[in-house]
DNA sequence: TCCGTTTAAGAAACTGATTTCATATTATTA
DNA sequence: TAATAATATGAAATCAGTTTCTTAAACGGA
């Protein structure tokens, strides 16, 4: 079914069926010809085809380190909500936690694929700077600051020092740190800089031998917590970067005749679902995942919409979740 | 940069430079111009082009209930899996367990907008048949078995007579049941189905004042579970068709005094994260969702590729994990 | 040498929409 | 009333490729 046929039946030319379907200025009577027409034979214009004419493809490239993550996933959630509402649709990249990949596909998507982009950042290297700005169409970054595109990301550093301070005021002196490669400028390096901004202001000091990284896991915060553990080195408060290293760390520190708080406070980031399972319970912050997806999504919009809004950054706040793991 | 600009320059047709991209069927020299000049612009043939004289967008559309669920976003990793190693791209539709939305975008694939469709389906109403049926290009339900197309599914009676099995093996007696719709032919029927068989084979019985239903939700589980205890009728044992119920259930349990596996064994369908992570740790079945959506995407990828195949009916197996929530 | 087959090449048609351009018909204004 | 503007309309061009059709040359076998 092709708009020359609609055309056909309605007894109309073709510019006359795309008016319809586009601007309109068409008649009365011709506008209600096409209309039963189309509704009759349930006609839909063909993408490939208006693609072509109009080099839009009304999709919207979303670049990920992995899915199956939760708090990707919210974002997700927020993403397609925006764009469902739009008539744009999602075209998903999974990259598998793979940089060359992610670069593949922000090249791929960069020419005439999608009619925008967003990225969930975790690591922006030189190259990917490079990628975005020299990018065709508008890219919004999420969970990551830039200046090369419009952002929206967490309040890292403030949530980082927030959670220290919750454990300095539960009286924690020796504070341990476990997290992620400072690579990632926001789980890795900000929240590293809030904890040790709530620490010089406390007085307290920023021990780099009570400092441990690993990857995103739980297995991996258990490992970096039971390397903590091995070395014999005292500490009584834990901030990990995020949930999933700090219910690790947990359990090591269990396993290890730690008992949590009474030995050690544990804090992590991103409010999971499991943080209010575990037991102890995790005192947390929360993030608002699926307003950073929403958001995006919205201004990524309003730029393919013409408007002009320049680099927006968006950072959005924190909520912290005080539960078991802190003490009352 | 066009085919005829590159034809121009090569000092051939578009013709010659068509054929060299495809089939071949150029002479040594012209084939040698056309390389240079194509090494030299870095042309790319237009993908929009290609898709609209051969009709194909290459987009796989999936259709899923929810992504913010850890064995949905599971089933999608495997997907992207099978994907990313074609050339195929996912198109993902987020339905917010909307049926009306599963049946629109079900609708809005259905004409040209993609090569393909993956279901991800909790349920197939008359509604969903008509539409799979009428749908001009292939079709692949994941988590449901069905006629209609080719399917994916896991062994979901199997696997509740199996945990059922674990119960009375614990010499659990009253067995009771929290589940969902029957609606949900899989999760729902099959489920509950497994749980009946398992007691008749031990000659005990099927209460049906000890049945419950709610949705997928945690909170739903710890309502569900607190109605049965607010009945007043004694149980030793409780099916609950999730994890998340069954982990919702534990805790209405244990906020009401009941002591877990002391008082009541509890399993679960799913071997999420959580099972694992909570006190005490959930006996459950593991599912292969990420396996699903690969099998999924391959059945699809063949009919795509012109494979006849059929309507390919695969079940998957599962696993019982044994936990603390049974006793040892 | 003649005929059929294979190889090579390009002109033109085709995919299904949008957009431009030219034109006709009304309404509005000076 | 004439000039101008706004409204309607469709033929044809366009987007960037692939595919069909036609023609021509080269080659092999009888």
């Amino acid at each position: 079914m092709t708009i020359a046929e609609i055309a056909a039946r309605a007894g109309v030319s073709k510019t006359a069926v795309s008016r319809y379907l586009n601007d309109g200025y068409v008649s009365a009577e011709k506008r209600e010809a096409i209309r039963r027409v189309i509704e009759e034979t349930g006609y839909v214009p063909s993408r490939q085809a208006q693609l072509l004419r109009t080099g839009q493809s009304h999709l919207v490239g979303v670049i990920l380190p992995r899915i199956d993550s939760e708090s990707i996933s919210r974002v997700v959630r927020g993403i397609s909500r925006v764009l469902d509402a739009s008539d744009f649709q999602l075209l998903l990249a999974n990259t598998e936690n793979d940089e060359k990949r992610e670069l593949q596909y922000l090249e791929l998507f960069r020419k005439g694929r999608v009619d925008g982009i967003l990225l969930v950042a975790t690591m922006l290297t030189p190259a990917h700077h490079a990628a975005i700005r020299s990018c065709q169409v508008p890219v919004v970054v999420i969970g990551q600051q830039t200046g090369d595109c419009s952002c929206v990301f967490h309040d890292d550093a403030g949530a980082a020092r927030n959670l220290t301070q919750v454990l300095l005021d539960a009286g924690r002196r020796q504070i341990a740190y476990i997290g992620v490669t400072p690579r990632d400028k926001a789980a890795g390096l900000a929240r590293r800089c809030g904890v040790q901004a709530a620490l010089r202001d406390a007085g307290a000091s920023w021990r780099e031998d009570l400092a441990e990284q690993c990857d995103f896991s739980l297995a991996g915060g258990q490992a970096a917590c039971a390397r903590l553990l091995a070395a014999g080195r005292a500490f009584d408060g834990l901030f990990c970067a995020t949930d999933s290293i700090a219910i690790g760390a947990i359990q090591a520190l269990r396993a290890a005749g730690r008992s949590v708080p009474g030995d050690v406070a544990v804090v992590g980031v991103g409010h999971s679902r499991l943080s209010g399972l575990v037991h102890p319970t995790l005192t947390t912050a929360h993030y608002y995942y699926e307003k950073s997806g929403e958001e995006a999504a919205r201004i990524l919009l309003s730029a393919l919409g013409g408007e002009a809004g320049g680099c927006q950054q968006i950072r959005l706040g924190y909520e912290i979740v005080r539960q078991e793991s802190t003490g009352e």
